[in-house]
DNA sequence: TCTTTCAAACATCAATCATGTGGGATACGT
DNA sequence: ACGTATCCCACATGATTGATGTTTGAAAGA
């Protein structure tokens, strides 16, 4: 879909501007006003932004994060080399509990076909590993579904059940994303049922390995999960920042950069 | 898709003959045999065959069952009424435990929307029910996921997971599916693990409700679950024999047939 | 070795989707 | 209430995808 490109810069604009009329967008994305007004409703059912009459307002004003759909986009490449790298971490026969994100998904995608046992913490990435691997008959990878609520648009479990789910189990692996991670301010997320999810699965876990983009290294996101110190690993690509990359290093961390380039 | 009919013109064709050659498929058919291997290929990864040089034998011998994506198709209509039938006894607020399997599947469908709470016991309807309801500020259906190993092909959560899901919650009513139903030998399914969940469901359900076509009616398959006594209703459709039917009502179900014809 | 069978590559057709255009309906400002 | 700008509903068009068939070189089995 070609479309993507087009819904990510109105989302932008809008962002950006706070709010913006249909004619601005049609003239700032070269289309139509009628497909501006499609692109608009698609993205006022994602919850990014609110119409009105002539224009739309965004809904995104702040530190909010943008939905599932247009994340999962960003930096696909690099999330892709970074869960190789994960997936390279986790040897034959593990268990492994995923967590939610984007960057996970793939890890959760990298795992497919593995044989390993694995129980992914959202419901793409539960999809991602149900079935459609091909083979029916010859399938090694052992999916083990969390119980919970999805939380809308990120499909990522949370609440009393999934929390049980984990407490059941004890993982060989963790793999968690996160929102925000330093050596100071340790692993953080925006959402606290999340928050919550990811406290208990790094519990239920021996080894954690963190999988994040560089970008997020150094931030701190609302809700603290877990302190530097709790996690065994991260994997990471080159645009982290190199202090945060050696602060987390010299706490105990094993950091693993991949390269932008192949 | 079209070649759903030939997809399973070919399984029963292979099914009967025990194993058939490509020729002769494709004479069946009146498609190339280079369409008929593809058929071959998908319908192998299904399960429901085994391919070897000129030809294809089937694994499906006896009564086992044939697979999801086909039943999900036979008797679509039925199922949908059934679904229709089963959702209007279902009141605003009410919290809805629903069964694996295709009928149950609609059912799912057909509560999409509505003011309810349903934990769905298999993937395919968590994903029916799974956010695509378009709004996703204004969902209002609340959605469980259960925890368990999802059942290849057939997307059915099961084992102890799901137990303890099931066991952690208490629903108003539990809509349960079956393979074979009839007021002597009761409430029956293929599969034993499948067999448990129905239990478990059952048991932390004010009512239950059945709902099956009426082929299943005087059936009964390998794992007991209930005796027709614990079920409160049974929806079905025309083609269930009237002598079960009269049988179940005697021992106090209440029995709604919905018509073939609308 | 030779024949049959298979699968990858390309071509074709249909279906679907994205997009644009016109016209009637609708909401907002005055 | 009126007028105008905006919106949405159809339908048309172009692009993309998926299913099917044909060809051809490779591989399996006799």
């Amino acid at each position: 879909m070609g479309n993507t490109e087009r819904l990510r810069r109105i989302t932008d604009a809008v962002r950006r501007a706070g709010s913006l009329g249909v004619a601005d967008l049609a003239a700032l994305t070269g289309a139509s006003e009628m497909t501006v007004r499609r692109d608009l409703e698609v993205l006022a059912e994602q919850g990014v932004l609110e119409r009105y009459r002539g224009g739309a307002r965004s809904l995104l004003l702040r530190g909010d994060e943008p939905p599932f759909a247009l994340r999962a986009q960003e930096g696909l490449e690099a999330k892709r080399r970074i869960a190789a790298e994960v997936a390279a971490l986790i040897a034959d026969g593990e268990s492994v509990v995923v967590d939610s994100g984007t960057t996970c998904l793939e890890v959760a995608r990298a795992l497919r076909g593995r044989r390993v046992t694995v129980m992914p913490l959202s419901l793409h990435a539960v999809n991602a590993l149900a079935e459609p691997s091909g083979h029916a008959a010859g399938t090694v990878t052992a999916l083990l579904v969390p119980g919970g609520r999805p939380r809308p648009g990120e499909g990522a479990l949370t609440g009393p059940l999934t929390r049980a789910s984990l407490e059941a189990l004890r993982f060989d692996t963790a793999v968690v994303g996160c929102c925000g991670l330093g050596a100071a301010q340790g692993l953080t997320a925006y959402d606290l049922d999340d928050a919550d999810v990811k406290r208990t699965a790094i519990a239920s876990a021996r080894r954690v390995i963190a999988a994040t983009e560089g970008a997020k290294l150094g931030r701190t996101a609302l809700a603290f999960v877990a302190p530097a110190a709790a996690l065994h690993a991260v994997v990471t690509d080159a645009s982290a920042p190199a202090d945060e990359l050696a602060a987390l290093s010299a706490a105990g961390v094993t950091v693993r950069t991949v390269g932008t380039r192949p």
